[in-house]
DNA sequence: ACAATGGTCC
DNA sequence: ACTCGGACCATTGTA
């Protein structure tokens, strides 16, 4: 890693002097903070949608019971693998098998939407039944005096990724109809606003720099759609003719590379045959030559050395690669890819986590005189960190301030071959502050 | 208490 | 016949 950091700084990148076990040190006590901080709950919004869904599962379940002809317990796989197959007798080719019998997992049952109608509603019970178990039903009663929701933060040994656990915080749902509805009761105190701050593709740019891939480091510099310039080169069209279903194609693709692709996993995760997804990676590394390189060379010092490493220097020791399983063996590869990229990307949050800590204490905090003294205004805090999220809560009259150098704070205090983007919005709510993005 | 299954996030 | 990387957590069913 040594060379790369020496290459990374004559190309003009700006890599802190720091070890993983320094960046490890300094960023223990931000999050001490950061749990003691907690983030502030609206308790009640939670458990009005906690009454709604909780109404609404109760009349799919019904349903399901009617169409099923007999009542059973949905969330246990085995009795509905025997409601669905042995009772219904809904066709089992092509799902996927296992250990107990038949699939029933979400992306297994999407083939059989259109067979009967017990699937869609089936689809929808898991989906609710979910949401109220994991989060609207536990979440209220873990806040604090203050309706603040406080976190453990610790770091997985193998990545050096941060995790979040009692409560875990990193997993609070995003996407569909319902998401939202659950991030809006994640709220900023009285006076003060919320402020996400996402990096943008942080870990192909990553993987871009360690690389040195020319087509990706290219594409970045110029400030390129990535996904859309992938999905231009896989399907030999110009950008300008590639629509949604390419894009989204090419995103996972792209996924893949960072993961350490597979004909077999990317033919899964896109649900088409293994040849075709052979022939995208094949595509793919015809074009990206760097990204080649990287994947075979962390391969080979994996088996050289039995460890790869972060730019930081972190070592994951990887003894399965030399493996009689190829499987096995296989899985190790893939680790050998995808760790030295992830853990990097990890490092870069965790030195912007502590310089804006050390920022927001000694630039902002010291102007007292913007404050309103009618209002409860504290001071900005970082309070979670997700993957490559911060989240901060600041007083409304700086609100916009501190936006400002939480962006500047990412994207500069580590500089890559590529530009380091962020995008941060402000708002009352998490929903509205990942959505209110500024200028 | 633990494995298996399933599902949420990045 | 086969898992695309990394977490945490809920439920069921068996030990």
């Amino acid at each position: 890693m040594k060379e790369i950091l020496k290459k990374a700084e004559k190309l003009g990148c700006k890599i802190p002097h720091k070890k993983w076990s320094d960046i490890d040190r300094e960023v223990a006590p931000v999050l001490r903070e950061m749990e003691k901080a907690g983030i502030k709950i609206d308790v009640s919004a939670l458990k009005r949608l906690e009454k709604k869904l909780s109404i609404k599962v109760s009349g799919i379940e019904k349903k399901i019971y009617k169409l099923a002809g007999r009542e059973f317990n949905i969330s246990s796989p085995g009795q509905l693998s025997e409601v669905l197959f042995s009772k219904l007798k809904l066709p089992t080719e092509d799902l996927r098998r296992i250990k107990t019998g038949i699939s029933t997992s979400a992306s297994e049952l999407e083939k059989l939407k259109d067979k009967h109608k017990i699937i869609p509603a089936i689809l929808e019970y898991r989906e609710l039944s979910k949401l109220l178990s994991t989060y609207l039903e536990p979440l209220p009663t873990l806040v604090d005096g203050d309706s603040r929701l406080h976190t453990h933060f610790g770091q997985d040994t193998r990545t050096t990724r941060l995790t979040s656990s009692e409560p875990n915080l990193q997993n609070i749902p995003i996407k569909g109809e319902r998401g939202p509805e659950i991030r809006q009761a994640f709220i900023a105190e009285k006076g003060n606003k919320l402020i996400s701050a996402d990096y943008s593709q942080i870990e192909l740019r990553v993987v871009a720099c360690l690389a040195q891939d020319e087509v990706m480091l290219e594409a970045f510099s110029r400030g390129e759609d990535i996904h859309a310039k992938t999905a231009s080169e896989l399907f030999r069209i110009p950008v300008s003719k590639v629509d949604h279903d390419h894009r989204r194609l090419a995103k996972t693709v792209n996924f893949g590379i960072v993961y350490g692709i597979s004909p077999f996993g990317l033919s899964q995760a896109l649900g088409i045959a293994r040849e075709s997804a052979a022939e995208y990676i094949f595509r793919y590394f015809d074009i990206h030559r760097g990204i080649k390189r990287y994947c075979k060379e962390q391969i080979a010092l994996a088996k050289k050395y039995g460890y790869v490493e972060t730019l930081f220097g972190f070592r994951r020791k990887l003894p399965e690669i030399n493996s009689e399983n190829k499987m096995v063996a296989e899985s190790a590869e893939r680790m050998a890819i995808n760790t030295p990229v992830q853990g990097t990307a990890a490092e870069i949050l965790k030195l912007a986590m502590i310089e804006l800590h050390r920022k927001l204490k000694s630039e902002i905090r010291m102007s007292k005189s913007e404050t309103n003294p009618k209002f409860e205004c504290r001071n900005p805090k970082l309070l979670l960190t997700v993957h490559d999220e911060l989240v901060v809560e600041a007083p409304a009259a700086k609100a916009k301030k501190v936006a400002k150098l939480v962006k500047e704070v990412m994207e500069n205090e580590v500089k890559l071959c590529v530009p380091v983007e962020v995008e941060v919005g402000i708002g009352g709510n998490w929903d509205s502050a990942k959505k209110n993005v500024i200028k």
